[in-house]
DNA sequence: CTGATATATTCTTATACAAGACCTAAAGAA
DNA sequence: TTCTTTAGGTCTTGTATAAGAATATATCAG
């Protein structure tokens, strides 16, 4: 039987919960069709409705797309959502500025302690590291490393080069959706290794930005720090 | 009549946009209890259900605040939610970084170009200038200019000196709500007059904020450039 | 002052019908 | 024949309504 406290949620919520839970486990996965309003209605015996409210929470938190006619489907990462979401990079006019690949190294060497806290490792666990350096019309404007836990994305090193944008490679390749990720940012000086890669001179101001990227069932998946350097270029934030 | 696209409508849309009307002109000011489910039904000749719908998605999109057995309210910008949504800096540890003003200048004066078009103003149209700077800990971390359409704050000058979080202020007594700000961020070198206010040296990182914050009907209503300095603190977003 | 009761509110669930997308098969034209 | 069009059927989500449950608050008796 189940527990009094599940015993207490709506219908609606447990329903919720038992389809979030399909897709969180990789019964659903992305792009997948969910049951219709009334096969779910019929699995869970409950009304349409019921069902349906069901689903419309799952759309609002952006785990699933529903068309009208067509179905509900467990939403994608494509690289423009991506890019859109997680990319706050931007001309002075405001539209996009996407920096193209310039150079790229990946290794796999031990996690250092901030790492494998952050990531949820044993002491000196394995990561890869991407660092990139990126450019805007032949200017190298961001230098960045992304650390992730090994065992998630087995024989990443022989995939380079990869692509511009990395979650959708997650997705489809590891099966890991990234859904959110918190940022800090600080203005600091370039340290000289920082400088040398971005041809500027050392203790030139450069935005830092810290990332920890979370999948659908909370994970730091993601450690990354981008260095850009803001003359030409902005972050941009909608706050509400 | 109502135009076609009006009538083409569906019933909740029309009572929702009714209802958005009445709070963006005005009608209801925040604090103040919107009519129930069933008024709002009986008003507009629908069900309850269909009014309950309406509210639901003025909900969402945070114009109004719902309560259970108490009645749904015109959501207010208090202090709390105006520092969390528009404040981002924090300490290291995450909590929130509240800086203390420590001096304020207020002048009233003509609008620059990029100001009167930013603000909608007409050319050298009126502006106040809030310059404060701020403290943590007795450092100086942030200086800030917020320019302001002088017609919309009245008598502003002589409130001084301004609470700390300026927002509650601009809805309680100009019933200006903010909604929306949009932020531009780069690391810049302090300038002579950046660094004497945060008794730093000249050329020192500093992270410059330039934010356009926005009311209910989508009006700039303030124009806000913020330089902090970010050894201690950093800048803080959720991306989703 | 306390506790029961009434009342007003939002919340949950169910049902019926409307609208959109898509497939299939029949009808018609080249 | 072959292709296109069209009409209908079916599966999907969207809209509208009604009835009862849950929650908060005021009222009133004791």
């Amino acid at each position: 039987m189940s527990s009094l406290s599940e015993q207490a949620l709506p219908l609606y919520q447990r329903v919720h919960d038992a389809v979030m839970a399909r897709i969180v486990s990789g019964d659903l996965t992305p792009g997948a069709m969910l049951p219709s309003e009334f096969d779910l209605a019929a699995q869970y015996s409950v009304s349409q409705g019921t069902a349906r409210k069901a689903l419309n929470k799952l759309e609002q938190s952006g785990l699933v797309e529903r068309h009208q006619g067509k179905g509900t489907f467990v939403a994608t990462t494509t690289p423009e959502t991506s890019l859109f979401h997680f990319f706050r990079l931007r001309h002075q006019d405001e539209s996009q500025a996407i920096p193209q690949p310039f150079s790229e190294t990946i290794r796999r060497r031990a996690a250092n302690a901030k790492e494998a806290q952050v990531l949820g490792l044993e002491a000196r666990g394995a990561v890869f590291e991407i660092a990139r350096v990126r450019c805007i019309k032949k200017t190298k404007v961001c230098y960045e490393t992304s650390v992730l836990n090994a065992d998630l994305f087995p024989g990443l090193k022989e995939r380079s080069p990869l692509p511009n944008a990395l979650y959708p490679l997650y997705q489809r390749s590891y099966g890991v959706t990234i859904v959110r990720a918190d940022e800090q940012l600080r203005a600091i000086e370039a340290t000289s290794s920082i400088a040398n890669m971005l041809a500027v001179s050392e203790g030139t101001p450069v935005l830092e930005v810290e990332r920890r990227a979370f999948d659908i069932i909370g994970r730091v998946v993601e450690l990354r720090f981008s260095f850009y350097l803001t003359s030409q270029l902005h972050y941009s934030v909608s706050l509400r």
